[in-house]
DNA sequence: TTGAAAGCGCTAACAG
DNA sequence: CTGTTAGCGCTTTCAA
């Protein structure tokens, strides 16, 4: 690793081409300048010869548009947000662009300092899953010049470019799902109700549960509280779930099927009740919410809702590219609708 | 999202400050140059009232190193690697780095362009796990001046900076395992024997046998053969279970046990014997490779063989940063030992 | 069609 | 202790 050989410069180029950095510049950075072939073809030559790359933080600090762009989420190793990674990346790379990834492990100061890194290494634009939003986020980002789009998390406050799940009817097609196939006492499983995304999920399926005259019993809710160790993991997801399961277990009556906020958390479940010989879904239904990959793989297999984790990234990251080419699709909202995949973890009692 | 407010520089505080742009960089970059303190103050104050950020990209031109370092693996929706990134990620952030992440899809082609990509980013180092290495890549990384770790994949012509895993003693690990609990007709399978990891992980599995005066028959090897659509993710491989399940199941008898070469497709074929009612481990044993997280959340747990995703990423990370902070640990490399994690796959019949 | 020169924001060598 | 100045590599006026 011997590092003496400077990198070459576009001075290196002009001098060995016989012409001047301009003209070089011209050349290279692909511009529709008028230069006589000859000499063009002599640049590309000498530059080729050289090895030359122009040097980014040049371009960079002359004003050129950098090619980054900043990704906020909870969690690279939730199944979820891998998968919705790997769409925002494909589809940078389609364009040019190069995904900078955060995990704020859904902690409220990580956020707000992945978010300012990002701003001091001025990325082209941000798309971010949020716990939290507020007008100094918004704020630091619009000064900046940062255009960005939120997913994942929907924010009453917030006005700005979007894509936005439907959190509220995925809760009311979970409550109606379950009674048409003939469960009468439901129930609902949750971690911390920190997120607006759980809190619509929530209320959707309480809601159904009224409209069709059923109640929702304080003791059919088992929400396990924040533990004090950070981390938004899938490891982490499917032990709260196993949390839950033993909750669920204690119970004298166990209900006739639980609605779970994320698949994880019912796989979870899912395990623990096995483990204690209670048969999904011979002895309780159990519905999901993310559909993750990795429900298709276990046995049995998790019947959940969608919320495509990929289409959203993809989407996410469309929008941003539309804002940043100038197509003036700021604040463009996008809406995701539900949609339930039927497997083999809801027991059919009709 | 107003632009005109350039950002403020360096010369504005200065101006604010009454001073010059020297002694304001001297503050403000934690130079220990000696400034009156009334006037330390005085530009803290100012730049504080100006929301000044330093310009990465003047500094970066200027000569300055780059925090970013450059991370390549096949696939981050694979949970082996959204481990290992996680733990990478971590790393890089309490060095103050921050990891640009790039998956190859295993293509050999994608490898080269997201390590010149990298270059050209100017990276102040690079994590590699690569399924293909070559000279040009090691002269060109050389060339640029940046130092690089592999991971995950050894190469023999390759005597740089690695962390490296015993495969070879894995493949031995695995058939003696299954030896010693009593099952005599043993089964060896996996996707492309394309990677020198799964080369090394079968000769050892095979050498294991032979010690033991055992066969490995020709029709109990079970290799898929390579695929056209490329991609290297979590379903890919376990959809690659599924289909060596069906050519297990196509055999009038089933072997006693089968060793995968990795978690995910162990999931699969357990899937699909599963689905055929064929149950683990009572009719058949079943070993995994790699121990991702997933492993431990079905039914029946997975056994497998260890080769720690997070202690992976961590270590490569840890020796990257060695290297660029200058302690000549160049060339340093380190070797991981499987480890079995007995869970609930495997028949005991001693 | 070509080139000289300015300047992006920053740090460091040098001079007071 | 403080300030002036050069220059990192690049693009873009402006002038020839």
């Amino acid at each position: 690793m011997q590092e003496k050989k400077k990198k070459a410069t576009i001075k290196d180029v002009a001098a060995r081409a016989n012409t001047s950095i301009t003209t070089v510049s011209r050349v290279l950075s692909g511009s529709d300048y008028p230069v006589k072939e000859e000499l063009k073809t002599a640049i590309i030559d000498a530059a080729e010869a050289l090895n030359y790359k122009p040097n980014l933080f040049g371009q960079l600090l002359r004003g050129g548009r950098n090619r980054q762009i900043g990704v906020v989420v909870p969690s690279i190793t939730n199944p979820f947000y891998s998968q919705l990674i790997a769409a925002v990346q494909k589809e940078c790379m389609d364009n040019d662009y190069v995904p900078i990834l955060y995990s704020s492990h859904n902690q409220v100061q990580t956020e707000r300092s992945c978010i300012n890194m990002l701003i001091q290494a001025q990325v082209a634009g941000v798309l971010l899953s949020l716990i939290h939003w507020d007008e100094s986020i918004n704020s630091a980002l619009d000064e900046a010049g940062i255009p960005y789009v939120l997913f994942d998390q929907p924010h009453d406050d917030y006005d700005g470019a979007a894509i936005d799940f439907d959190f509220y009817s995925s809760g009311r097609l979970a409550a109606e799902y379950l009674i048409e196939n003939g469960h009468r006492e439901l129930a609902f499983a949750s971690g911390p109700m920190d997120r607006p995304s759980r809190k619509k999920l929530f209320e959707g399926f309480q809601d159904a549960l009224t409209d069709h005259h059923m109640e929702l019993k304080e003791d059919n809710i088992f929400v396990s509280t924040a533990s004090k160790k950070s981390g938004a993991s899938a490891m982490k997801d499917y032990q709260r779930g196993q949390e839950l399961g033993s909750m669920v277990l204690e119970r004298k009556r166990i209900p006739d099927a639980l609605f779970t906020v994320n698949d994880m958390m019912a796989i979870g479940i899912m395990k623990q009740l096995e483990t204690h010989q209670i048969h999904i879904p011979r002895d309780m239904s159990i519905l999901g919410f993310d559909n993750v990959e990795f429900g298709e793989m276990i046995v049995p297999a998790l019947t959940t809702i969608s919320q495509s984790a990929y289409r959203t990234g993809e989407l996410a990251a469309k929008l941003l590219m539309e804002c940043l080419d100038g197509v003036h699709t700021w604040k463009k909202r996008v809406m995701l609708e539900p949609v339930l995949v039927e497997r083999e973890s809801i027991r059919k009692t009709q």
